[in-house]
DNA sequence: TTTGATTATCGTATTATTACGATATAAGTT
DNA sequence: AACTTATATCGTAATAATACGATAATCAAA
């Protein structure tokens, strides 16, 4: 995609960035919809509940799993996983804050 | 970037993951950080602020464009913009919304 | 009408993302 | 040890995103 250059903004801007990418694809957005809901957590589960390959959710599941805002537990031949509560609340504090720095006020637009 | 199947996941799902696209790149979060702060909304301003060419910076304002979030009114050579705060709300909410379906309970994990 | 100022678009190189089949891995079970 | 089950990773094709220089477009002013 070009080098997206990270260097040259705030880690808080890089962080929003990263947290706004968990739901920047619509299958990300319908996994953590089901990990927030239920507790379902097995890979198969989710596999089951998407029309798309296992190897794709297992990928999907590793970028959500990078960033943070899931968690998976080892239990072989399974993994448990679920929401971090401790990012998901970051990302909810990320963002909550982000859009009050709104200020309603006139603009020339 | 492979086909994403926008058609097989729900209108509300596919609208999160547009809304969060646009705080997906620093560069942007840079952007609607600024236009939400001030009411600096002239392109030029923006360009002067972030160490990125002009052409980036308006295809990411393109991009917000797009999505919604943001709005320009022309005024040549010049183009004034700023946060559409219908859009802006309906992120608020919309993301607001998705962090509230969390049910905190036992997890397996 | 030409110039100047500002923004958009084009062209394009580079890199990231998405998707899926195939295969590897891991640990319990027989 | 071989088999089964569930998940991860590899390989790879297709496509989207990022960045920037160059150029076009737009309208006011000279």
């Amino acid at each position: 995609m070009g080098v997206t250059k990270t260097e040259i903004f705030t880690d808080e801007q890089n962080r929003i960035a990263d947290l706004a990418k968990a739901f920047a694809h619509p299958a990300r957005v319908a996994i953590l919809q089901l990990l927030a809901q239920k507790k379902a957590c097995v890979c198969g589960d989710l596999v089951d509940e998407l029309p798309l390959a296992q190897a794709t959710v297992s990928q999907h599941l590793k970028e959500l799993k990078r960033i943070g805002i899931i968690q998976g537990e080892i239990n072989p031949p399974r993994v448990c996983y679920c929401i971090n509560e401790t990012v998901w609340e970051e990302a909810r504090h990320v963002f909550g804050s982000a859009f009050d720095t709104y200020v309603a006020t006139t603009r020339c637009c």
